[in-house]
DNA sequence: CCAGTTCATATAGCGTTGCTATAGGTGCTA
DNA sequence: TAGCACCTATAGCAACGCTATATGAACTGG
């Protein structure tokens, strides 16, 4: 059995590695399996992609893609943390649709480093919350809500996958999801008001002027003084509230 | 170099290994490295130990009892939730401390297997939160909230982990903790009555900020500083830019 | 139309991995 | 002292990731 389409070799190794990866249950791929399913030998697959981490990077990328995709496709509802919502909720579908790929592309941690993928994904939801800091519905400042919440998303898709199937339990998902999103809302900060100065609705405002700002470039300030005024914005929504 | 006390070779192999664990900095550890390091050959790691991975097992086993002397050895406080926060910075704090032996216990992610370790420490989790429960200061059922928080307390874990030392931010895990916490504790004061327009732009937030800026000084910014930002904030909140 | 160059694939094999079939030594009990 | 578990060593297998080297194919300049 081989993969024999007229498709040069470097995309039958592609997809040769994805469909072992995807079958393999967990267990390791060897490159042999790789190569004798792609007809291929060694020589070409390290010709191709320098080593086998490097082929695995190329199949994660192609995974990616589809990420991307589905956390994009949806169209944007106008409420951006109901966004971030579907967002975390197509994550965890990801996660357990393709559990090998999730498991190569955020399982595989190593000490002090950081798969670029991961990043990448942080980076689209800080986009998402960007939108919600812009209209200041959020709390915390985009990055480190990203972060975060990205944090929740990977611990409790591992979690899932980690159980056997039928035993998976939505509901962990759900509940550390609405869990997460609200406590980078500024809805909490308005429950919070009563008790407090009102310092909470400055880290609010700051955090929305700062994404704002960020977003279209004022040409109020010079770049200079826009420079300084980031600055002390940050000073000032990366400041303790509540 | 080997570790030659007057120890029966299957404690030694058990320190040869956690210590190579210890320094691998992420990569694999060899059986030939352990057994040289233990002064050993093969075929007794074999006999004491089966395979490589009850070895491993066995030094997991071992680093467990220290963690949950972490989770245990602080007095309890009278307030649950208070006990539940600091176990989740001690577990923070001993995946931070040993990362490559953090790893191998919560890192080493299956699809459809469940390490025995994992559902140890959500025992130790749920068994604290039930003192919670008792005393009416849960939301949900400690089972749930107790996959629920530890879920996030891995996901946490495992991103510092991947990051680099000095960029390790425990804000993340603070902040994390105390959403993942409030989710489950009854004090939930939920106010849901937030019609916001959602059409903030940069001249509303900053309108916004410099009312609250005026209303409570904040100490962000020195008295002259604050002038500077003020005005800077009154030049755009004065123009007619979206 | 051919020589030269570059790209792509194959043959064969190196060093390392986890693991084991087999045998030998050691100490206890009968 | 004989027998018997228990423990450890010698030697080596199959599979692994990877590569030095060689061969073929395709394009390019003269």
């Amino acid at each position: 059995m081989s993969i024999d389409g007229q498709l040069p070799p470097k995309a039958r190794l592609l997809r040769a590695a994805a469909e072992l990866l995807a079958n393999s249950g967990g267990s390791a791929v060897s490159t042999r399996q790789i190569t004798q399913l792609a007809g291929v030998t060694a020589p070409t697959l390290y010709h191709h992609f320098g080593d086998k981490e490097g082929l695995f990077d190329a199949v994660v990328a192609a995974g990616f893609d589809d990420y991307v995709a589905g956390e994009r496709d949806f169209a944007p509802s106008g409420q951006p943390l109901e966004d971030i919502r579907r967002m975390w909720d197509n994550h965890v579908q990801f996660g357990l649709k393709q559990p090998e790929l999730y498991l190569v592309m955020f399982g595989n941690i190593r000490p002090e480093s950081r798969p670029a993928i991961v990043a990448d994904a942080e980076a689209l939801m800080e986009e998402m919350l960007n939108k919600a800091a812009v209209s200041g519905q959020l709390n915390v400042p985009p990055k480190e809500a990203a972060r975060s919440i990205l944090a929740a998303n990977v611990g409790v898709t591992l979690m899932l996958i980690a159980e056997k199937a039928p035993a998976r339990n939505l509901e962990l998902s759900a509940m550390t999801r609405d869990a997460m999103i609200f406590a980078v809302s500024a809805e909490q900060a308005r429950s919070n008001e009563s008790d407090d100065t009102g310092k909470s609705s400055v880290v609010v405002a700051a955090i929305a002027l700062n994404a704002a700002l960020q977003a279209s470039h004022s040409d109020q300030l010079s770049s200079s003084e826009l420079k300084l005024f980031l600055e002390w914005l940050h000073r000032i929504s990366t400041s303790s509230n509540s």
